[in-house]
RNA sequence: GGCCCCUUCGUCUAGCGGUUAGGACGUCGCCCUCUCACGGCGAAAACACGGGUUCGAUUCCGUAGGGGUCACCA
């Protein structure tokens, strides 16, 4: 169906989107999908997307928080336009509006005290009825008010008719106007409140379309009136769904992991991986599945965003995150997974034993779906002797191990020059001539060589070692003579 | 509780009155194979329920279930 006012535009209009995180944590799961849904639009139009800090809350916007916010967006690649706007910086402008409101009669001041309130909700309580402010001072005239008295500005909210909201995603929502009550717009401290700052902040800064959460669909009806009452063109609005744990509630800490940086740091999730994840979830473009950035920019649509909650899949996540890690160049992957493999085996890698971890990327890639998988995989590389041995390497060092190991090492050794084909014709060998099947004689290699009992191709691995490390590392189990 | 929204395999989704209801993740089986992965092949798996319109409904209405929201927070 087409928006009525957006065909009335005449010219071609600038789509402007904006992102309005507020500044009290890290970057939300759900937020950074909504800042996602933001850029794709404005990207796909050539439009602008815009970044607007919510800090009007002073007691909960920290520094860190906003720099973690920022620190996000950068990491998937969400460049905005524009400097980061601050919202606290336009408090005199809120106001200004409140006042231009209370001037056009669409608002008044309201006398009424905390403890009018209280009583109000009290009472509504007792007769199980929903409690709407119902101020007295709402149809007074200006000069009944006591003028030393604290007063809050309230929007003069309609009460007959209904609002109706053409929302993009959601469709044709209407609400009765005898729901919404006289919401508060200056607080008596003169401070705005949220729902007057963004509806200003989104006018002047020229916002073309609101994309946000569901959970702001309520909260749209009454920003309207702010709108209406000023004679602003209305946006178009998109609630997307709420992001879900797997029990179906709101994404919330108890289901893990719920800030990108965690899931950079913590779980090894490499950035175009998130980004995919997050647009396949609730979007979707017929049986597409892997979708690039350009594609994404290409085909990004509001249409497409699905009406219903979704819920957080780690396994799909972990799925694309290893298709991605196997198409990620072995120099990125060698840096990304050393840092964990320096805190895994306790010291720094050399030059020397970076170049060594991207040669063996090729080998370790496509056994992780995490980077740290891959770097757990990796650690054999930089064992020194003797290795430690997991569990079932042990087991697979005993019984007939030590004899084949003997074995092979004197095949081994025996090798004119270092090559995986060379190193396999021996190893086959040993195995022919001890009549077992190969993997009777590569599996206690193998616990041998990493000390687990799984590792890349064994012969792969013996290339990466070198000559002396793996014989070495194979003396270390043969059988000891007395 | 009031208001608002939602409902296709376990999960993410395709579908836009007629399809053997498609794909992906996950699960299971087989193949490949020195282990584990990767890769290949295959299987099980869905239109919440009840009505109504229609020659026909995953589109309409109820019911149920789920979610969101109800501050001088944002």
């Amino acid at each position: 169906m087409e928006n009525p006012r957006l065909s009335a535009t005449t010219g071609p209009a600038e789509v402007i989107t904006r992102f309005a995180p507020s500044p009290t944590g890290f970057l939300h799961i759900g937020g950074a999908r909504t800042a996602l849904f933001n850029w794709l639009f404005a990207r796909r139009h050539g439009g602008k997307f815009l970044l607007r800090i919510e800090d009007t809350d002073k007691a909960r916007s920290t520094q860190a928080a906003i720099d973690a916010i920022l620190d996000g967006m950068k990491w998937l690649e969400l460049d905005w336009d524009r400097e980061a706007y601050h919202q606290s910086h336009f408090i005199s402008r809120h106001a200004q509006v409140a006042h231009e409101l209370l001037a056009r009669g669409a608002a008044y001041r309201c006398y009424m005290t905390q403890e009018e309130l209280a009583a109000g909700r009290a009472e509504a309580e007792r007769e199980r009825r929903p409690f709407k402010v119902a101020s007295r001072w709402r149809d007074c005239s200006p000069d009944m008010a006591t003028p030393d008295a604290p007063f809050v500005i309230r929007l003069k909210a309609p009460r007959e008719g209904e609002t109706v909201i053409e929302d993009k995603v959601q469709g044709r929502v209407a609400v009765q106007n005898g729901e919404l009550d006289d919401m508060i717009l200056l607080r008596s401290d003169g401070t705005p409140t949220y729902m007057l700052a963004v509806v200003v902040d989104d006018h002047d800064m020229g916002v073309t379309h609101v994309i946000r959460g569901d959970d702001h669909l309520n909260n749209a009806f009454r920003q309207l009136g702010i709108i209406k009452a000023m004679g602003w063109p209305e946006p178009v609005y998109a609630h997307v769904p709420l992001i879900h744990g797997p029990d179906g509630a709101k994404m919330s800490k108890r289901h893990g992991a719920v800030g990108v940086d965690s899931y950079r740091d913590e779980l090894g999730v490499l950035p175009e991986a998130l980004f995919n994840y997050l647009l396949r979830l609730g979007w979707g473009h017929g049986d597409e599945e892997i979708i690039s950035r350009e594609d994404a920019v290409r085909w990004f649509d509001l249409d497409h965003v699905g009406r219903s909650p979704s819920r957080f899949d780690m396994k799909k996540l972990e799925n694309l995150n290893g298709h991605y890690i196997r198409e990620a160049s072995d120099g990125r992957l060698a840096g990304l997974a050393s840092t964990w493999i320096e805190t895994l085996i306790g010291r720094r890698l050399s030059t020397d034993e970076l170049a060594l971890l991207t040669r063996a990327m090729p080998e370790l890639k496509p056994r992780a779906k995490n980077l740290i998988e891959l770097s757990e995989g990796a650690t054999f590389l930089f064992k020194t002797r003797p290795l430690d041995v997991d569990e079932r390497a042990a087991g697979l060092l005993e019984g007939e191990a030590p004899h084949l190991l003997t074995q092979i090492h004197a095949a081994l050794c025996a090798l004119p020059e270092w090559t995986a084909e060379l190193a396999e014709q021996a190893v086959r060998g040993v195995s022919e001539r001890a009549g077992v099947k190969l993997g009777q004689v590569a599996q206690p290699l193998r616990a041998a060589l990493t000390g687990r009992a799984t590792s890349p191709g064994i012969f792969d691995v013996l290339i990466l070692l070198g000559r002396e490390e793996s014989l070495a590392r194979v003396a270390d189990r043969m059988t000891k003579e007395q």
